[in-house]
Formats: C-alpha cells, structure tokens, sequence
DNA sequence: AGACTTCGTTGCGCCGACGTAACGTTTTTT
DNA sequence: AAAAAACGTTACGTCGGCGCAACGAAGTCT
C-alpha cells in the first residue's frame, strides 16, 4: 500500500478531529491501542502479552480493560488451560466500533 | 485517495503501536488532533477558533496549547490588530516531530 | 465616557490514568 | 509437600486533563 507522509498527516488529522466533533467515547492513546491489538493481532491475548506489545506496565493494561470492557468492547475469560492467565475477546459492540472508525477513516480518505 | 476500512484499521494499529514503543511524549488525543489542526488548517489560528473546530471547551484549548508550548511544538503570539486574540504558531520542532510522524505512517503503510 | 461584549486565562473541584509495590491465586520447581 | 515463580489485580499516592465559573485585558457600542 502506498501512502505519503503529507497524506497520512492529513488522513490522521480529518480523521481525528471528525472523532472529536463526534463526541465519541474518549479513549485514550493506550486503550485505542490496545483495543486495536486484540481485534488484529493473532490471539491469544493475555494481559502481561499485551503489555509488552504495548510498552505498557500490566496495571494500565488491567485498568485500559476495565474501561474497554464496561463499553463492552471487549470481555475477560479466564483461560481453562491455565487458571492464573486471563484471556481477553472481542464482542459485537466493539467490531462495530471498529469497523465504523474504519469506515469512516476509509470515507476520509476519498475526499484526500 | 482509496483506503479500505480494514486497511485503515491495521494503519492505525501499527502505528499507534509503534508510537508506544517509542516512547514518544505521550499526547492526548486531544492535543494531537489540536497540533495537527495548527499545521494543517489554514490560519489564523486563535483559541476561540481551535475549540470550536475540535469541539473542545476554550480552557481546555489553553491547557493543550500550555503542554504543546511546553514541548516546543508551538507558540503563542498576540494579535498586533486585536491585542486580546493569541495567535498560535508553528515552531521547527513541531514541523519536525510531525514530519516524523507522517514518514512512520508512510513506512508502516508500505508493509500493509 | 460608560456600559457591554469578547478574548484568553486562571481557580477550583473532580475524575481518570499512571507507576510502584504489595497481594491472592494458581502453577511449577525442588 | 514446601518453596518459588508467574499471572492478574488491588492499594496508594501523584500527576494531568476536564468543565464550570470567575477574572483581567482589550475592543466595541451608545
């Protein structure tokens, strides 16, 4: 894919300030990462795992998930395999969250 | 410009990953979407104007353009014609850090 | 000139996120 | 079986951002 820098300013620009015109669920840095990291990279998905593929320390994860999943967002399991390990999934609501940023970023793109 | 709504997600992701593993002075979504706003949309830039563009309240605006300030990422300077009104400027190190940010997105978009 | 409006800032209290350290639970090691 | 390690969470104090309301400074109106 290809993508200028300018372009990608201004994609990130349109694309953020419509986010905030929107009075969209403030998320902050980490916990959009975050959230976009359980949806797209290959699970499974533990809370020291993400924290290392964040640069996050495991509190913030803990507590980006409790925000994330009172949105319902995502949700909590613990893993049968090993009781000690949490194992964080998607939900409908957050996919659809995603997908209309997507889709909206994607509209975005058109007029640039 | 075309983007696919995926395409537009795993943008996101990696960069923004890729932002937190840098360690970059972490910015609100905020005060992101305000310094792109300065660089990018024409001027004059005024408090008044950048709050309603973002949909920020004008304090908030200060406070953001106090931390930006602080980073050297922009400036303030009063309007000679209406000495209430601030104009906000760019700076060498926003250009710079900006510039950066669109060549990482750029760089990441190559390997999508 | 005086009252009114507009500009950005500051004061205040509140809420949310952070990192470090300590904790309970479960698994692994010895 | 006891000790050690690993997992996620909670406790705590701190720091930063937010909105609302009030403020001084500057411009406008009558």
């Amino acid at each position: 894919m290809k993508l200028k820098a300018d372009k990608a300013l201004t994609l990130w620009h349109r694309v953020m300030a419509q986010s905030l015109q929107a009075d969209l669920p403030d998320l902050t840095t980490r916990q959009f990462a975050l959230l976009l990291q359980v949806y797209l990279a290959p699970p499974p998905h533990t809370v020291r795992g993400l924290a290392e593929a964040l640069n996050m320390s495991k509190p913030a994860v803990t507590r980006a998930l409790d925000r994330l999943g009172g949105l319902g967002y995502l949700r909590r399991r613990t893993d049968a395999a090993d009781r000690r390990s949490v194992l964080i999934q998607r939900t409908v609501k957050g996919s659809v969250f995603l997908r209309d940023f997507g889709d909206r970023a994607a509209e975005v793109a058109k007029e640039i």
